[in-house]
DNA sequence: GATTATTACGAACGATCGTACTATTTTGCT
DNA sequence: AGCAAAATAGTACGATCGTTCGTAATAATC
């Protein structure tokens, strides 16, 4: 019962790297059971069809995402600061995070945007809920007059996206060192123009 | 010998549009082969290599780009007028353009950045020239005194970059309907900070 | 410690991958 | 028309793909 499920996590933490490098359509179930030391069949035993196992490691990403950064920011005072930690954390996630490509999410919008199915629906779900938080923050700090009163809350939002995109482009294809400092004061100058 | 190209090009008139739906490396010469009635070996011999073959289509994709975008923009007055052709083609680029999964180059970001290689050589070294073109274009416009003297070129470059992957990513993995509008409306918002 | 689930392995499947050859057809030129 | 060259087709290769199945090993339960 326990066993299982440990390996499985193992499985999904490589599968979780190297579909931040490659991409999620280029996964391979034997080069994964290469790297996890163990047999194809034994790795494929765990899920039931490789687009499965796609969707699991793009809900470990998701699960991991809230653990970092949705649930430490709750802890955070309402308002602006938690607008900050949010962005905070995002960031960090594009940045550090465990994952060696980057973020998982961004890499597989542009791979998966035009291949309907299971894997394109959960993506822009998780994606329309991660929106949909960050704007509710925002309306948050709205409410308790750090921000303008007449602040579009998911523009905000996307707005703030726009910079973690531009961020990523930047600083992990074109490797910008500046890239950093460009999206934080990025960041502030948006913060500025949003304050009551 | 002129038999040679015009096959050759057809391939790569349809490798372009299935390479912005599924990706480079997805790919494939045997499907291919299928789409343009050929035989995989007909095909094949076209390109000494699948990795030639991935090369030429994002050569082909920057050629395109510079006909319908860059060398149309330069018969548009200097300034800002120029500026705004640019951004209005790279849009439509973005937008329409004939490639049914939208921006190659935005694909092969996330795709190749994690990816070292000629593919991503090539990719990163045409990113940077677009850029500097496109800051080259906000130069002339400070030059002009439309922008003020002060204006950082490179830096609103990497803004206006940042709207269009924005844009790409709202509308094309979220199907946000204004995302059009959006990006319109910051364009001229930056166009109005920027002005002298 | 014996029994029973659970988990992993090994082998094999049909399919497709990129690539290398040789042969055949088609083209351009005189 | 005939000839050389270029372009395409055909076939086969080793490798790898995702998946299935029967069996061996390991873990959890009593």
């Amino acid at each position: 019962m326990t066993k299982g499920t440990d390996t499985r996590d193992a499985i999904l933490d490589i599968a979780l790297a190297k579909a931040s490098q490659v991409g999620l359509g280029a996964l391979s179930i034997g080069e994964l059971a290469k790297e996890a030391g163990m047999s194809k069949s034994g790795l494929f035993a765990h899920f039931e069809s490789k687009e499965n196992l796609q969707l699991e490691v793009m809900k470990a990403a998701a699960q991991r995402f809230v653990e970092r950064i949705v649930t430490p920011a709750l802890r955070v005072p309402r308002g602006e600061p938690r607008v900050r930690a949010l962005f905070e954390g995002w960031f960090r996630w594009a940045k550090d995070s465990k994952l060696p490509g980057g973020c998982l999410f961004i890499a597989a919008a542009t791979e998966l945007d035009d291949q309907p199915g299971p894997l394109r629906d959960y993506l822009v779900g998780s994606q329309r809920d991660w929106l949909a938080a960050f704007a509710q923050a925002a309306k948050i700090a709205v409410d308790e007059k750090h921000f303008r009163n007449d602040l579009d809350t998911e523009k905000f939002a996307r707005r703030v996206y726009s910079i973690i995109l531009a961020y990523h482009h930047f600083s992990r294809l074109l490797h910008m060192t500046d890239a950093e400092a460009q999206a934080r004061s990025e960041f502030d100058a948006l913060l500025a123009e949003s304050r009551a």
